[in-house]
DNA sequence: TGGGTCATGTAACCTGTTACATGATTAG
DNA sequence: CTAATCATGTAACAGGTTACATGACCCA
């Protein structure tokens, strides 16, 4: 129900293999919504399946073959029904495995949850160090344009990562100073 | 390989039934972590049979039987191996529903997507308002010593939503900013 | 008499993860 | 010689969603 919709939207752009589009989605996408190589692959066949997509073999000599997908106008109005749509809940929810684990620290002692923070927090700036070359590169991608206009909407989604890991790092904080004052008392 | 952990969690605070968790969860973990109420028992289920919690019926007049589950030594000693897990890089990645539409939104009118901006933010201090009893809710739910110690991580898990909702409407705000400059050249 | 709470689930389905398979070419 | 790149997937499983089923009691 998205990396479905991940893809289709990139084969909007233009036709791509599957290889090709794991590799876009790697450099885009896969910031914020992880996929698997196998996932991908699925995925498009089963959007040819339903007509949302058409594929064709390129032959290549030296190396493998390649089956290219292309969007098909189907593929192309349901891509819009998604986006006009109105918010669905699951757009807003938080979805966040580490909250899980420190719900339940109760039962660890203080200092190994300092820890914890502290290593979170390291994992978020190291993050967002990676990120930060991200601005640059989508100028590399954009060819035309059309791209021009599109990578407006690409940056707001690598800002939003910025503001994310920030916010993070700002709450790890807070906590870890939360910690050490439970420790003096 | 979370929700699980979640009813292992609460379960590790005493003996609940189905029922009691699905209510359990959902006003606690439910914040960060969704689950459907049939997995909540298709759950249950699963761990009892891998002997990580034993049930037993309690019997009543006037209500239906209740199914109470509690955690074996077994199940205790896999949540504390959860919890003291290296991290992994599932739980440091972002996974949000709402970029991939933003990342396709060039396609789209500038005053479409500014009205869609609005109603995000205006859905994240919707929220946000919301959490914001959820201190002096917690409160309520403490009961003893044991539980005063872990109030303090249950409600590092609130802050981090106040945080997290405050951190979207100001992205919300600044991506609001840049498509009505857009919009003017 | 209609809706809410109490209490249990099942069935079918969709989405995502892990692990594995194949095999040629090319660069260091 | 070895590792990476190119390029395709399949199989099995785990996790999560949607929809439905049952039935009694209680309160307005």
């Amino acid at each position: 129900m998205s990396a479905k919709y991940g893809l289709l939207g990139l084969l909007s752009y233009g036709d791509q293999s599957g290889y090709d589009l794991n590799r876009t989605f790697s450099h885009s996408i896969n910031n914020f919504w992880h996929t698997q190589t196998s996932q991908i692959y699925k995925e498009l066949t089963s959007m040819e399946k339903v007509g949302w997509l058409t594929s064709h073999i390129v032959y290549q000599e030296d190396k493998p073959n390649r089956k290219v997908y292309s969007i098909t106008e189907l593929g192309r109005e349901e891509l819009h029904k998604w986006l006009d749509k109105d918010f669905i809940e699951k757009e807003m929810r938080i979805r966040n495995l580490f909250l899980i684990k420190v719900f339940f620290l109760g039962e660890n002692k203080i200092d190994e949850n300092i820890l914890l923070f502290k290593e979170y927090k390291a994992r978020c700036e190291a993050t967002l160090n990676r990120l930060e070359k991200i601005d640059s590169n989508i100028e590399k991608f954009v060819e035309n344009e059309k791209d021009r206009n599109r990578s407006l909407y690409w940056k707001m989604t690598a800002r939003y990562g910025d503001y994310y890991y920030k916010m993070c790092i700002e709450w790890a904080n807070e906590m870890i100073e939360i910690l050490e004052k439970e420790k003096t008392k």
